[in-house]
DNA sequence: TTGTTATTGCAACAAATTCGCAACAATAAA
DNA sequence: TTTATTGTTGCGAATTTGTTGCAATAACAA
C-alpha cells in the first residue's frame, strides 16, 4: 500500500521531467502517515528535524498540489491544511467537530452521487469535489450531555 | 434587504454587548457587496481607502467568525476567504472553476437532505456543512471546446 | 450629558512565505 | 560505471502577512 503510493509517486514526478528526491519522500511520507491535513508549518516540524529546509517543504507543497498529489483543505481555525488525494489516499470527505477542532474523515460514496446531481442543467461541469461537515464529534457530543 | 441585514448586525452586536461601528458596518458591507468571499488582504484593500485600518480588520473579521456572522471558504489558489452566512446571506455552496479560478454560488437545497443522511449512524452531529464542487465553469468550458 | 468600557490607530513585533544563487545530486545516456 | 545535464536544495536575507500593547477615541446605556 505505502510502497505501491512511493512507486506512483515517483513515478508521476518522473513522468514530468522532475526527480523523486529524499526530500520530497519525507514530505510524502509525513502526509501519508499523518491522518488529519496538515498546514505547512506542521509539515516542517515533522521534516524539520529529518533535515528538510523550510523553503524546499514550501516548494514540495507547491509542486505536490500542482501535481494534484495533495490538496487544500480548511481547518476549523481558518488555517490551510493539505492532504493526499487518491490515488495516493483514498477519496473522502470531512467532519469537522466545532469543539475541539478535530478533522476526522467521512467515506465519500454515500454522498457523492446526490453531488453530481445536483449541477444538472446549471452548465457546469464538475470534476471533483470537497464537502466538509461540521458538528460534535461523538466525544465532544458526549462531554455536553 | 441590505438594511435589515445591518439591523441585524447592529442587534447580533449589542446582545453580545459589542458596538455597532462604522468600521465594523465598512467591512461587513464590503462582504455583503462581493458576490465571491474575499482574503484579509482583499478586504483590507477595499476599506482601507474608507480610513479603516489594517489592525482592524483582522480584528472585525476575527469577530465576525465568532460571531458566526462570516464563515471560512477555501479558494481555489489556497487562499482563506470571508463571507456572510445565513442570515446574513443565503445558504448555498460553491462552484469553483480550475480554470479561471472563479467562485460562483449553487443553490444549496438540491444537496443538503443527501449530506444529512449520510451522517446517519456514524455517532456524529452535524450542525453545517460546507459543499465546495470543482470543474470548469460555463464559459471556461466553451473555450475549452 | 456623562461615565463606562469597547474600539481604534499606531507602530513595533512576530510569523509565515518567497527569493536569488551557488553547491549539490538524481537521471539518462554513453 | 562514469559522465553530462539539469532539476533540486540550502542558506540567509528580504518581503509579505498577521499580531500585539497601549493610549486616545467613540459608542451607548442610563
Amino acid at each position: 500500500m505505502k510502497i505501491g503510493s512511493e512507486e506512483q509517486l515517483k513515478t508521476l514526478l518522473r513522468t514530468r521531467g522532475l526527480r523523486f528526491t529524499p526530500d520530497r519522500l519525507r514530505v510524502f511520507r509525513a502526509l501519508a502517515d499523518t491522518p488529519q491535513p496538515l498546514s505547512v508549518p506542521a509539515l516542517i516540524n515533522i521534516v524539520a528535524p529529518d533535515g528538510v529546509n523550510q523553503a524546499t517543504v514550501y516548494r514540495t507543497v507547491e509542486q505536490f498540489l500542482a501535481l494534484a498529489v495533495v490538496q487544500t483543505v480548511l481547518l476549523h481555525d481558518g488555517v490551510v491544511g493539505y492532504e493526499l488525494v487518491p490515488p495516493f489516499s483514498s477519496h473522502h470527505h470531512h467532519f469537522i467537530c466545532l469543539d475541539c477542532g478535530n478533522v476526522q474523515d467521512l467515506p465519500a460514496d454515500r454522498v457523492d452521487s446526490a453531488l453530481t446531481k445536483s449541477l444538472q442543467g446549471l452548465g457546469l461541469k464538475a470534476v471533483g469535489h470537497k464537502v466538509d461537515i461540521y458538528g460534535q464529534c461523538e466525544k465532544c457530543h458526549e462531554d455536553t450531555d
